[in-house]
RNA sequence: AGGGGAUUGGUGUAACGGUAGCACGACUGACUCUGACUCAGUUAGUCUAGGUUCGAAUCCUAGAUCCCCUGCCA
């Protein structure tokens, strides 16, 4: 299904301004049909899982190849074993695959519309290596043997210089020791590559960085073959370099490394015999003659949301604390954690289409997520009834023994849905908070007081309460009503209207399921911005678990399911649900303005 | 301190020297067999101070505030 709003109608964002501007140059090449070429990518290390702000990546990119009939890439950032872990790397293949159409069904990942495919950090690092080795024949690399204290001691401040003592090492000899240190023959630790550029840079990442450390760990993909390993501004400007990526994006702590991420490009190219180039340009074969192909890197400001944390960090902690069930709980900002409780791909897309994508750092209000699932299955969900706190409710004039199968419109938003039966007896049980001994001021629902109102039972009959049955202390634990024949299906025949609607299930054929309620997961809206710790913000009602009575076919569910409770929000049932026992996750509630008003009193 | 970014209603964004607009929220109201949805209306903004200009959110000068940078993480 097409997303709502075509990206056309809107003003163009700053870097699709950037590539429009490229395609009109011709920047960056054409296809063999003549289309200006954009290549973009999602470049995840395979080190946690992936949040909502990894989801804003992964449509901005998908979205710009898809827009402008380009490739987008997935590519696994994979140059640092240490973190890296094979149950990740399959996480992620999920999700990219579920938010995005660029990958076909089973393995293949080049299948799908706009897929530029599957690959690997680690697939490059011989060619890696070789341009390393290129660099410390031009003089431009070598090896130093400080080890990460002393350089950490000499790193200097924003007026005095780093220093390496050795830096002016001759070119054979980091050649040779580069070779060594490939070989294993040293230590962890005990010496790295660096680029010999600017010792004195008030920008710290142009102060001689680490291109290569030694590392002796088993590499998910390569296993032993390696020892030493890219760090990430020496590999990530190959990686999108070697995929002939057009636009790189990333966010905006990799400001500071652009200058980096060029200088690398200008001298491989240099190193290797080509034209250095000032700035981000095209390949081998452009007219200016680079020996590599040279992508321009672009930052945006992150996608973040309100009483929400998103830092890997602080979502591990929270999976290895049992703060929830794990990486996919429903109420964590991950995107399985999203799509299990019910979130679609489509309302993630809207949400990053609609905030826009800037150099500003913003926070976007939880509430806009929420706002943009509801609109997405307020079209697609079909209704049904459940009661998440039930009253039982007696209609003391109902001919004892008989069940009506009554008309139930399945989705109001799609005509084309049509009706089904829903089972109606003389015991039912409503939502509690739809009667009242002594309604409120403005309460439109069932009670009793001074003068009882009518209401409608949802496609049933208007009844009337005439009084509750209470527990010893108190509790109303039955209401009881008459109801008019006169208005079966919902409508009465003299044309007398009544002011509230509440859903019911009849008591009789009522199934009970399990049903699993969220609240956000933190109280505040920046966790822990007051009290400096984001633990002391969490909020310890997130989870509320009730048996709901339901409806009979609601209890037919296969876990993804989705549901209307009329009234009270979309419920998706969870991979826990078993045959006949579905599990339902609340996604979200329906907008509830008398709850709202209410809570103002 | 040095370097790199950012600043427009409550929030998110547009306007690229020429009427400050859109979306979300909030508030009113209409509609309604979901207090949902939908529809209509209202609300509210250019960080500050100077300057250039017929005209400044936009250009210039000075300042303020916030974010990022001294990992062999990405």
């Amino acid at each position: 299904m097409p997303d709502p709003t075509p990206p056309a109608e809107r003003p163009l964002n700053f870097i699709e301004q950037i590539i429009e501007a490229d395609n009109a140059a011709k920047k960056w090449g054409t296809r063999p049909d003549g289309t200006p070429r954009v290549h973009t990518r999602f470049p995840p290390e395979p080190n946690g899982y992936l949040h909502i702000g990894h989801a804003k990546s992964i449509c901005l990119n998908y979205g710009l190849a898809a827009r402008y009939g380009g490739r987008f890439n997935l590519r696994f950032d994979d140059t640092n074993p240490a973190k890296e872990e094979q149950e990740y790397v399959d996480a992620i293949k999920a999700d990219v695959r579920w938010l995005t159409s660029a990958f076909g069904e089973g393995h293949s990942f080049d299948a799908g519309p706009h897929a530029g495919g599957l690959y690997w950090a680690s697939d490059y690092f011989q060619q890696m290596y070789d341009y390393a080795v290129a660099l410390i024949k031009a003089g431009k690399a070598y090896v130093c043997e400080l080890n990460a204290e002393e350089v950490a001691k000499r790193r200097g401040s924003p007026s005095v210089p780093a220093t390496s003592p050795f830096r002016d090492r001759p070119a054979e000899e980091s050649l040779r020791l580069f070779d060594e240190m490939r070989a294993g023959k040293h230590p962890d630790g005990s010496m790295t590559l660096r680029a010999r550029i600017d010792l004195a840079s008030p920008n710290f990442n142009l102060r001689d960085p680490v291109l290569y450390r030694i590392l002796h760990e088993e590499h998910h993909n390569t296993g032993r073959k390696w020892c030493i390993y890219p760090m990430y501004d020496w590999a990530h400007g190959i990686e999108d370099s070697l995929e002939n990526v057009t636009h790189s994006i990333c966010t905006l702590e990799f400001e500071n490394h652009r200058p980096l991420y060029d200088w690398f490009m200008r001298e491989i190219s240099a190193a290797l015999g080509g034209a250095r180039g000032e700035g981000e340009g095209t390949g081998p074969s452009s007219p200016g003659g680079r020996a590599v192909w040279h992508s321009q890197q672009i930052e945006f400001a992150k996608f973040r949301p309100t009483y929400t944390v998103l830092s890997k960090r602080n979502l591990l902690k929270m999976v290895q604390d049992k703060l929830v069930s794990g990486w996919d709980d429903p109420r964590m900002p991950t995107i399985s954690g999203l799509r299990r409780r019910g979130y679609t791909p489509r309302a993630l897309r809207a949400v990053c289409e609609e905030v826009g994508t800037t150099k500003v750092e913003s926070f976007i209000d939880l509430g806009r997520i929420e706002n943009a699932v509801r609109d997405h299955l307020n079209k697609i969900a079909p209704r049904a009834m459940g009661v998440l706190r039930p009253l039982k409710v007696v209609i003391e004039n109902w001919p004892k023994g008989t069940v009506e199968e009554l008309d139930f419109v399945i989705n109001p938003e799609d005509p084309g849905a049509g009706t089904r039966k829903v089972p109606f007896s003389g015991t039912l049980y409503i939502e509690r908070e739809d009667f009242m001994e002594v309604p409120a001021k403005k309460y439109f629902r069932l009670a009793l007081g001074d003068n009882p109102p009518e209401v409608r039972l949802r496609w049933a009959y208007f009844i009337r309460a005439t009084g509750v049955v209470k527990d010893a202390d108190g509790n109303v634990t039955e209401v009881r009503a008459t109801y008019d024949p006169a208005t079966r299906g919902g409508d009465a025949p003299d044309g007398r209207k009544v002011k509230g609607t509440i859903h019911w299930v009849s008591a009789e054929h009522a199934r009970q399921v399990e049903v699993r309620l969220f609240d956000r997961m933190f109280s505040a809206e920046q966790p822990g911005e007051r009290t400096g710790n984001w633990i002391d913000d969490l909020n310890p009602n997130s989870l509320e678990t009730v048996r709901a009575m339901v409806e009979p076919i609601v209890a037919t569910a296969k876990a993804g399911d989705v549901y209307q409770f009329e009234r009270l929000g979309y419920f998706t049932a969870d991979r826990d649900s078993a045959p006949g026992a579905p599990v339902f996750n609340r996604t979200v509630t329906l907008k509830d303005t008398w709850a709202k008003a209410a809570a103002k009193e």
